[in-house]
DNA sequence: AAATATAATTTGAATATCAAAGTAATTGAG
DNA sequence: CTCAATTACTTTGATATTCAAATTATATTT
C-alpha cells in the first residue's frame, strides 16, 4: 500500500469515528447526560467570561432557536446558567456553572490525552513535521472551499 | 505557544467540524442531494460487490432498521439498487448504481485531493514519520478506549 | 414438524435541527 | 422626539434521523 493509501486509511477512520469516539468517551464518565453536542457548546461557553447567545450560536454552527433550546437542556441538566444583560436587555449573557466548569475540564482533558499520545516519543523535529501535515490539512478546507464560508 | 497547544488548537478545530465541513463539500458539488451520512454509506457498499444489508449496517455503525430508510432513501435518489438474494431469501444485497458510482468517486476524490494537500512539501522519509504519528493516535483511541467496543 | 434463529422491514417515540413568525428592546432617520 | 427599522432572542411548526421493539418472511435445528 502506499504512503498515500495508508494515510489515508488511517485519516479516514480517524475522521469517520472522531465523534462517536468522543461520544462513547463520554458516556463512559461522569458527565454521562450530555451529548457531544452539548459538551461542544460548554466547550465553547468556556471557563471565564460570560458569552451571548449569538456570539455561541455562531460559533457552534447551529441558529439562535436551535441554541436556545440547547441551552435550556443545558440549564435544566445544571450546567448553564442564563441573564439577561444590564445594558441592553435584549441580549442574554450565558455561563457555565460549577459542575459546568468541571465538564468543560473534563473535556479539556480528554483533549489533552489525545494530543500528548499523539506527541508521545516524537522528537522536535518530528513534532515540527506534524505540526506542518495539520496546518496543510487546516489549509485544504480553509483555502479550497473557503467560498462556501467557513473560519 | 507550545507544538502542543498548537497541535490542540488544529486538532480540536479540525475534529470539531470535520463532518460539518466534508458535508459543505459535498453541498457545492453535484451531489448536493446526499448528506455525509448518505455518502459515508456509499462509501461503504463500494464500487465491486453487492452487500448485505446488515454487513452494512455493522460497518456505517447503525441499527438495521436505520438502513432500511437511509437505503429507501438513496434507491429514490438514484444512487443504490436493492434485490433479494436468491440463495436466501433473507438477505437483501444492495449495490450502487451507475451514479452512485460516480458518487463514490468523487468522494474518493475528496479523500485524495485532501491527502496530497496534507502531504504537501513532505518528503517520502517525512511520510514514514507521519504514518507513526498517526498510527500513534489510532492506538491512543484503540488501545486506551477499547473496552467501549470499537475497531 | 415444530421450535428457534436470522435478515430485513415497519412502527412508534425521542431528539435535533431549521426557517419563519413572534416578542421585546434598541437605534437611527427625519 | 418619534416611529420605523433593526437587533437579540424565543417560540412554533415542520422535517429528518435515529433507535428499540414488534412484525414478517425465510432458513436452520432439534
Amino acid at each position: 500500500m502506499s504512503n498515500h493509501e495508508t494515510v489515508n486509511e488511517i485519516l479516514v477512520r480517524l475522521f469517520a469515528n472522531i465523534l462517536d469516539i468522543e461520544e462513547k468517551c463520554l458516556k463512559i464518565g461522569e458527565f454521562a447526560d450530555l451529548s457531544i453536542t452539548e459538551m461542544h457548546v460548554i466547550d465553547n461557553i468556556g471557563l471565564t467570561s460570560e458569552r451571548t447567545m449569538s456570539d455561541t450560536a455562531k460559533a457552534v454552527k447551529v441558529t439562535s432557536g436551535t441554541l436556545t433550546t440547547a441551552i435550556d437542556n443545558l440549564i435544566k441538566k445544571g450546567y448553564v446558567e442564563r441573564r439577561r444583560s444590564s445594558e441592553d436587555r435584549r441580549v442574554v449573557k450565558i455561563r457555565l456553572t460549577e459542575r459546568g466548569r468541571e465538564a468543560y475540564k473534563s473535556h479539556e482533558d480528554f483533549h489533552k490525552d489525545l494530543v500528548t499520545s499523539a506527541l508521545e516519543q516524537l522528537n522536535s523535529q518530528e513534532e515540527e513535521l506534524l505540526i506542518k501535515v495539520l496546518t496543510n490539512i487546516d489549509k485544504f478546507f480553509s483555502e479550497k472551499y473557503k467560498h462556501a464560508g467557513w473560519y
